[in-house]
DNA sequence: TTGTACGCGTTATCAG
DNA sequence: CTGATAACGCGTACAA
């Protein structure tokens, strides 16, 4: 009700709206109603300006696990980092929709889930997306951005982390190094994440002319309990056959790595100087003391901006219908890169 | 629309919204306009559900500096595990406002202040909150709760650690442990969160009867910079005066327990063994690695979940003005508990 | 028990 | 350039 405050009314609506009909308006009532709106502590009311067909400069985040879980490093906050940083430079502000649901009747996931559309649009994240509550979503046209690939659900936007050419950027460092006999140590799990290390792993073992251990055997090992499966006497048969370097893949537990530096450790070998040790990602919280390992940074941070400014293409997309006859630039790719880490836990052959 | 599903059309609004007031509908009619609303894919907006209750369920959190800086150690994260927490429990989603307002026209603090009205209620977070513009959002009746003390602002709500006694129980374990002289190492801050730990300190020092260095001196010593006040000589001379326990306390930097741990190793001391040490709060992050220290841990999430109660407690109070005659029940005390760290850094006295 | 009508706070359209 | 007026989709007294 700053309507009252000055003297004008819809008037309001056009300065504090950010005027995006162009409409040419005095200096002074716009500095008047900017006084008055101060004065009064006045703000649009976000629901009211959704109702309206406007925007509420909202932008949403739901996690299907706890957004800040009791253990930081299980967490989004990586993540909420980027996203916090990139929706403040666009002037959005975030609403965290809690996707455990609340006390209240039906709980289900897909009423949970309807909340996010108080806001402009939403961020996905987590593994456990209720597909057919967000197939509604995206089918009626609502803005969402999924951080992480998902390409079952199609017509759903997502960003994701190159993991591809990460790991094959590995490959490619070991080789250099002179490593021609290389193994991936993988757990059971057919997550994208998972899937596309060990495709970038096998290109660039191909590209370079690699091989796994001598006498043809798979390079990729599985292990459905690495504790288990990667043993001592695994590395040691390995390492007999000519391997010289063993990359592991980072899961949400780091089992695969931390078996294998147990494993090699057992051997009795030691790295980088018997074999070479690389980690398609970073190493567990708890094993943050350990040598840095060789291998990649997910951008996490990266990623959260990223999946703003995809958002916020996506907005400025259905918002503007017949705006400029400048197309919204989509982005080139979903993808964003990962940082290569030298690390100390690579180096040149024995042999070499 | 889906009034025109079924048959009927307020009638939706009753069995979809839960029937509060309690109104008796035919079953049949219900059945029939579930069926109807699973058919069509119905969901009643959010944004106009909120529009006609006046009310939106979002609670605030506004924090002067980044929610999330790129430095973990120094974000509030460990706040948001129990804001966030709290907030689902009780059915609130959060609203997320940064400090540094978005890229519009005028952007200063007192501006971004008032984006907060958006939520029904928000939480504040940092020290630097600007006074002013708090002052008239409380003055308005807006709900509000700082987190950590804040007694200059009459009238705004907070809640806090209570440091005074958890100081106090630090002393009282080093009393136990037969310390009789002991010292205070404090940095040159008035927060309230300083001066409380000093005032615990000192009322436990003399409920016990114990005293600092022999001669009289005060117990409790200021440096401006600890890691140039505190010194080996400094940590020496007090060993010579018969202190036998030096505690910390807990800043931004963990400047102070840092020269404390330095200049009791140069002095070349150890603890628990010659001399006990502990600490009025937290290790900074990069001496996690080193001893647990005794002393105590801030409840952090304790406190976020604490401010998400005071908060929704104010919601009520004005939110249901003729209700029942139960008085809303405010809580008993702002005051949220430390929790006493044994820690390995404290012993029996050298001569016990 | 169910349908009618109004208002919630904003934005958009359209006269002035 | 500014002031009315009509939705937006839903809750809710009130009437049927």
């Amino acid at each position: 009700m700053a309507r009252l405050a000055g003297v004008s009314q819809t008037t309001v609506s056009l300065v504090l709206g950010g005027n995006k009909q162009g409409i040419a308006l005095h200096e002074e009532t716009r500095a008047r109603v900017l006084a008055a709106a101060r004065e009064l502590g006045y703000v649009p009311d976000p629901a009211a300006r959704r109702l309206a067909a406007a925007r509420n400069n909202l932008l949403g985040v739901f996690s299907f696990t706890a957004t800040f879980p009791t253990a930081v490093e299980h967490s989004y906050y990586p993540f909420l980092v980027g996203v916090e940083q990139e929706a403040a430079v666009q002037g959005f502000d975030l609403v965290l929709f809690t996707g455990s649901s609340p006390g209240g009747a039906q709980a289900d996931a897909s009423g949970a889930l309807e909340r996010v559309r108080l806001a402009d649009g939403c961020l996905f994240l987590g593994r456990h997306v209720p597909a057919a509550a967000l197939r509604r979503l995206v089918d009626d046209g609502y803005p969402a951005v999924h951080i992480g690939r998902r390409d079952e659900l199609s017509g759903l936007a997502w960003v994701g982390a190159d993991y591809v050419e990460a790991s094959a950027e590995v490959v490619r460092h070991l080789a250099a190094l002179g490593h021609r006999r290389v193994v991936l140590v993988r757990e059971d799990d057919d997550a994208p994440a998972s899937t596309d290390r060990e495709r970038g792993f096998r290109a660039a073992l191909d590209a370079a002319g690699l091989a796994g251990p001598e006498g043809g055997a798979d390079p990729v090992t599985r292990a459905a309990d690495p504790a288990a499966g990667i043993t001592s006497e695994w590395v040691r048969a390995r390492y007999a056959e000519g391997v010289t370097a063993f990359v592991a893949e980072e899961t949400d537990t780091g089992a695969a790595w931390r078996a294998l530096l147990t494993a090699v450790e057992g051997a009795g070998l030691s790295a980088p100087a018997d074999v070479s040790l690389a980690l398609l990602g970073s190493p567990p919280a708890d094993l943050a003391g350990r040598p840095e390992p060789t291998g990649f940074d997910i951008p996490r941070a990266e990623l959260g901006a990223a999946a703003v400014r995809a958002l916020t293409g996506l907005l400025a997309e259905d918002g503007a219908p017949t705006a400029s006859t400048v197309p919204t630039v989509p982005a080139a790719t979903p993808f964003v890169a990962c940082a290569f880490r030298a690390g100390h836990t690579a180096g040149p052959p024995p042999g070499a």
